[in-house]
RNA sequence: GCCGGGGUGGCGGAAUGGCAGACGCAGUAGACUCAAAAUCUACCGAGUGCAAGCUCGUGGGGGUUCAAGUCCCCCCUCCGGCACCA
C-alpha cells in the first residue's frame, strides 16, 4: 500500500490534540525549556521563511520533549500594524476583518504542518485582552519617568504617513516600504531606552557570549555605539551664549580651526535674529536648502559638505582665540551636542570641509617615524594615532597617552568634562497610524496631558471604522472616541489618537506566553519566572537591531518594576539563513516564492519538514529545490516500504539483543552502526544544532538497513532494533509517518512522547581498527589490526606487516608517529 | 571607508590538526518492464594507466607541523551589517 500521507498525517494531528499531548504547565520539579520562535505577523500567508523557522523550533521542542523536558512551546500573532490599513483600504474591508481572517487561514496552515504547539497559550496582540497590558507597561514606564514627549527633528515615511524609530530606518528609507525617509518637526512619543544603553552593552558579553551569535552580538554592540570622549565649551561672549561640542580626541584641541553646528541647532535660530535682514535670509536659504535634502542626500557619506559662514566666533578655550562658527550640513542635531569642534587636520571631514572654504589646517599629530605635516599642502587629515605636535606642552607625547593625559588637564582647567556617548537614540514610540495600540493619554486644556488612569484601561481601538485613503488616522474623524473627560479634572478633553510602535506588542509576548490567561494582570510572574529566559530563541537576522534590542530593554525594564527575576531574555538564539530559489530571497515582487500550502498538498507535511532542514545547516541560505525535495520524499518512501514490505518479522523479533550474545562480525558491525547512530545524531541536535548532519546519518542507517542482509534470529531482531531507533529519532523531524509506523509495530506508547534513545556503549567497541598507515605523510596502505593496541605494539605490528615492509624496503627510518587505533606515519629518506 | 562572515566536485553540502568530498541532488550504466514511470544494483573530483596503482586537487601565495580544508602571515574575491556618529 503506497504511503497516503494525507490521511495519516490527518490522523496523527487530530490524534495529539485529543490526548493534548503538547499542553504544558509550570511544574517546578521538572526541568524546564522554552522554546521560542518570532512570531508572525498576520499577512495572510504563511511563507517558506515561517515554514523553515518554525520547522526547526517544533524539531527542538519535539526532541527535547522526549529528552524529559518540561517544554514550552506557543506561536501568536503579532497583529497590529500598517499592511492591516492597506488592505483595508485596497479591498474594502476592515483591519481587524482582515487580519482575523489571516490569523484563521494561518492557524490552519500552522496545523496543517504538525507544529507540536500548545494552542492554549497562543497570543493575539491586536486584541483587547492583550494590549491592554501594552497600556499599562506605558503608564508603568511613564511613572518612573521613562516616557517622554518632545518636539524634534523626526523620521518621516510619506508612503506610511508616520514617523518612524531610528532603528527602522535602514540606509536612509523605510524597513517596512524603502521609500526614502525626510526629517520633519513634531511633537512625539520617546521611551528612554537610552537609560539602559551601557546595560544593554555589557550584557552582550556578560550574557549573552556564547548564546547569540556572534554576528548579532556586534551588529548590537556597533548600533548602541558607545564612543569615549570630552565636553567642551566654546564661549560666544556676543551672544552670551556657550557652544557645547562632544569629540573624542581632545588630544586634537590645539587643531581646531572652525566650530560647525548642525542647521537644526538652537543657536542658529538666535543668530539669525541678531543678523541684519539680508544676511538673515542667506542664512534661512542655508538652513531650508539642507532641510530639503533627504536623509540619503545628507547622510550619505560621499555627499557634498555643505556650510555657511556666520559672522560670530567662539573662542578657544584653551588658546583664547577667536574661532569661527559654521553651519554645516555634515553636523547631526541628534547626535553629541549637535556641534563640533572642526580639527581639519585629523578629521578626514573636516579637512574636505575646510579645503572647500578655505578654512586653515594646523596639524597636531605626526607619524611617529615621519616629519610633521604642512596644513597648506596635506591632501587629507591624518586621523591615525601618532605624536602630538604643535600644541605646546604636550608636543612628543603619544596619541594613546596624549588622550587621557590631556583630558585629565582639561578637567582640571575647566576646559572639558569626560563624557561617554552613545549612537542609540531614545525609542520613538508614537506612530501616526489607527491599527495599532492607542496611546493611553488624554489632553485638557487645563491640565495638560493627562494619563489615563490604570481602572480606566484598556483604552479601547474602534474596530468598526472605515479605514479611508486621507492622509490621518480616523481616529481623528471619530469624535465619539476621541472626546472625553479629563481623569483629572472632569472637564471636555481630546485622547491621544497617536498609537504605539507594533515592536511594543512584540517585547514581551513570550512572557504571556507563560501565563496566557491572566485577567488581572500581564502576567503571573511565578509562572513568566518558572518559564523565562526564553531557552532558545529562533528567528531572522534582520531583527538584529529591532526586535532584539526593544525586547531586552523591556526584560530589564520588567525586572525593575519587580515583576521579574531575569534582566535578559533570550538565553540562546539562533538565526535562521533565507529561503532563496534563483539566487535570489523569495519574495512577492521578484515572482519567486514557492506556496507551502501547494506543496504540503503534494508531497506532505513530513517532506517538506524534512527538505527544509536537510538542505542546508540552519544559520545558511537555503536553496529551494524542488528535486531535493523530491529526494527526502523519496527517502522517507524507502523507510515506509521497508517496515510496510517486513512488517511481521519486525513485530515478532522485537528482543533486544545484548552485544556479548552476537558472535556473528557483520551482526556486531550493524549493531554498532544502529548504537553510532543515536550517538551522532543526539550530539548534532544537542551541541551543534547541526540539521542536516543528523538527517544524513538517518539516511546512513536506512542505507544499511535495506543492506544488511542476514536473516537468523538474531539479525532479525536487530533489525527491528534498528528500525525503532530510526523512528524513534527521525521522529521530531517527521512526526506523523513515524508515529504511524510505530503504531503499526504495535507499541503503544505515542512515539511523540517516548523517550529518546541511549546509546550503548558496550555495543560502540570495536575489536579491530582500521589503520591507515602513511610514509612521508601519504596514505599507502590500510591495516586491519585488533582495537586498542598499545603504540609499541602497533608499531610493532604495522612495521611486520608484508605490504609495508616491501614500501619501505631499502629506507632509513627516520621517525614514527602512531595515534593508536587510527594512524601511523613512518617519515622515511 | 569601518566591522563581520564566507570561498571544498556539475549543484546543496560533510569532515575533534590524522583516509578530503559523508548524505542528498543531478548524471552514467545495468536489472525489472512490451514500453514507460516507480523501484533496485553499480559507478560518479581531475589527469594518467590494461590493471594494481601513481600524480594533482579544498580562492591564490608563503609559513608552522611527521601530517593542514582545518593553525599563522600576506593577497584576491563574494556576501552581510553600519556608514559624515565628531
Amino acid at each position: 500500500m503506497p504511503y497516503d500521507f494525507n490521511a495519516v498525517e490527518n490522523k496523527w494531528q487530530s490524534i495529539w490534540q485529543e490526548n493534548k499531548c503538547f499542553e504544558s504547565h509550570t511544574d517546578n520539579s521538572k526541568e524546564k525549556f522554552f522554546c521560542l520562535e518570532m512570531f508572525p505577523y498576520p499577512s495572510g500567508a504563511l511563507h517558506m521563511g515561517h515554514i523553515r523557522n518554525y520547522s526547526i523550533g517544533d524539531v527542538i521542542a519535539r526532541f527535547l520533549r522526549k529528552n524529559n523536558k518540561n517544554v514550552l512551546y506557543s506561536i501568536g500573532f503579532d497583529s497590529f500594524g500598517m499592511p492591516a490599513e492597506n488592505a483595508a483600504i485596497k479591498f474594502k474591508t476592515k483591519p481587524h476583518d482582515w487580519t482575523l481572517k489571516n490569523i484563521d487561514y494561518m492557524t490552519q496552515q500552522l496545523k496543517r504542518m504538525g507544529y507540536s504547539y500548545d494552542w492554549n497559550r497562543e497570543a493575539i496582540t491586536c486584541l483587547p485582552e492583550y494590549y491592554r497590558w501594552n497600556q499599562w507597561f506605558f503608564l508603568q514606564m511613564y511613572k518612573r519617568g521613562l516616557v517622554y514627549q518632545k518636539e524634534a527633528p523626526v523620521n518621516w515615511c510619506d508612503t506610511c504617513g508616520t514617523v518612524l524609530a531610528n532603528e527602522q530606518v535602514e540606509n536612509g528609507c523605510c524597513w517596512r516600504c524603502h521609500n526614502p525617509v525626510t526629517k520633519k518637526n513634531l511633537k512625539q512619543w520617546f521611551i528612554k531606552i537610552t537609560d539602559y544603553a551601557q546595560e544593554l552593552l555589557d550584557d552582550i558579553d556578560k550574557d549573552l557570549d556564547p548564546g547569540w551569535p556572534r554576528r548579532v552580538r556586534i551588529m548590537q554592540t556597533n548600533w548602541i555605539g558607545r564612543s569615549e570622549g570630552a565636553r567642551l565649551k566654546f564661549k560666544v561672549p556676543e551672544l552670551n551664549y556657550d557652544i557645547e561640542a562632544f569629540t573624542t580626541r581632545f588630544d586634537t584641541i590645539y587643531g581646531v580651526t572652525f566650530i560647525a553646528l548642525a542647521p537644526e541647532h538652537e543657536l542658529v535660530k538666535i543668530m539669525r535674529d541678531k543678523l541684519n535682514h539680508d544676511e538673515a535670509e542667506k542664512l534661512n536659504e542655508f538652513v531650508q536648502k539642507v532641510s530639503a535634502q533627504s536623509s540619503i542626500e545628507r547622510s550619505d557619506a560621499g555627499a557634498e559638505k555643505l556650510g555657511f559662514k556666520t559672522p560670530f566666533y567662539g573662542i578657544h578655550p584653551v588658546t583664547g582665540k577667536q574661532i569661527p562658527i559654521w553651519i554645516a550640513n555634515y553636523i547631526l542635531i541628534d547626535y553629541g551636542t549637535g556641534a563640533i569642534m572642526g580639527v581639519p587636520s585629523g578629521d578626514q571631514r573636516d579637512f574636505e570641509f575646510c579645503r572647500k572654504y578655505n578654512i586653515p589646517v594646523i596639524p597636531v599629530i605626526k607619524p611617529v617615524d615621519g616629519e610633521i605635516f604642512d596644513g597648506e599642502t596635506m591632501t587629507h587629515a591624518y586621523e591615525e594615532y601618532g605624536i602630538v605636535c604643535n600644541s605646546g606642552e604636550f608636543d612628543g607625547l603619544k596619541t594613546e597617552d596624549a588622550i587621557k593625559i590631556m583630558i585629565d588637564w582639561g578637567e582640571k582647567n575647566n576646559y572639558c568634562k569626560r563624557e561617554v556617548n552613545f549612537k542609540l537614540r531614545d525609542w520613538l514610540i508614537s506612530r501616526q497610524r489607527y491599527w495599532g495600540t492607542p496611546i493611553p493619554f488624554v489632553y485638557c486644556d487645563d491640565c495638560g496631558v493627562v494619563p489615563v488612569p490604570e481602572e480606566n484601561l484598556p483604552v479601547l481601538l474602534p474596530e468598526d471604522v472605515e479605514v479611508k485613503e486621507v492622509g490621518h488616522s480616523p481616529l481623528l474623524d471619530l469624535p465619539d472616541w476621541l472626546n472625553t473627560t479629563c481623569p483629572k479634572c472632569g472637564k471636555p478633553a481630546r485622547r491621544e489618537a497617536d498609537t504605539m510602535d507594533t515592536f511594543f506588542c512584540s517585547s514581551w509576548y513570550f512572557d504571556r506566553y507563560c501565563s496566557p490567561h491572566d485577567d488581572k494582570n500581564a502576567f503571573e510572574s511565578s509562572d513568566v519566572n518558572y518559564w523565562m529566559p526564553v531557552d532558545q530563541y529562533i528567528g531572522g537576522i534582520e531583527h538584529a537591531c529591532l526586535h532584539l534590542i526593544y525586547a531586552r530593554f523591556f526584560a530589564k525594564f520588567l525586572n525593575d518594576i519587580g515583576m521579574t527575576n531575569f534582566r535578559e531574555p533570550f538565553k540562546n538564539l539562533l538565526t535562521q539563513g533565507m529561503v532563496i530559489k534563483d539566487g535570489a530571497k523569495m519574495s512577492k515582487s521578484l515572482g519567486n516564492t514557492v506556496d507551502p500550502t501547494e506543496i504540503v498538498s503534494k508531497y506532505g507535511a513530513d517532506t517538506v519538514r524534512l527538505f527544509i532542514l536537510f538542505a542546508a545547516p540552519p544559520n545558511n541560505d537555503l536553496e529551494w529545490s524542488e528535486r531535493g525535495v523530491e529526494g527526502v520524499n523519496r527517502f522517507l518512501g524507502r523507510v515506509w516500504r521497508y517496515v510496510e514490505d517486513n512488517l511481521e518479522s519486525l513485530k515478532a523479533n522485537n528482543k533486544i539483543i545484548p552485544v556479548g550474545e552476537i558472535k556473528n562480525e557483520a551482526e556486531r558491525e550493524f549493531k554498532r552502526k544502529i548504537h553510532d547512530t543515536v550517538k551522532n545524531v543526539t550530539r548534532d541536535l544537542i551541541d551543534e544544532k547541526q540539521f542536516n548532519t543528523a538527517i544524513a546519518r538517518l539516511m546512513e542507517l536506512t542505507n544499511a538497513i535495506y543492506t544488511f542482509n542476514f536473516d537468523d534470529d538474531v539479525a532479525n531482531n536487530l533489525k527491528r532494533e534498528a528500525v525503532d531507533v530510526l523512528l524513534n529519532c527521525l521522529s521530531p523531524f517527521c512526526p506523523h509517518m513515524t508515529e504511524e509506523l510505530w503504531q503499526m509495530l504495535g507499541h503503544e506508547e505515542f512515539l511523540c512522547v517516548t523517550a529518546w534513545p541511549v546509546a550503548d556503549e558496550k555495543a560502540l567497541v570495536r575489536e579491530n581498527a582500521v589503520i591507515v598507515v602513511q610514509i612521508n605523510g601519504k596514505v599507502r596502505e590500510k591495516v586491519n589490526l585488533p582495537a586498542g593496541l598499545s603504540t609499541q605494539d602497533l608499531e610493532h605490528e604495522i612495521l611486520n606487516n608484508d605490504a609495508v615492509k616491501s614500501r619501505i624496503d631499502g629506507k632509513n627510518i627516520i621517525k614514527i608517529i602512531s595515534v593508536p587505533d587510527k594512524l601511523v606515519n613512518i617519515v622515511v629518506k
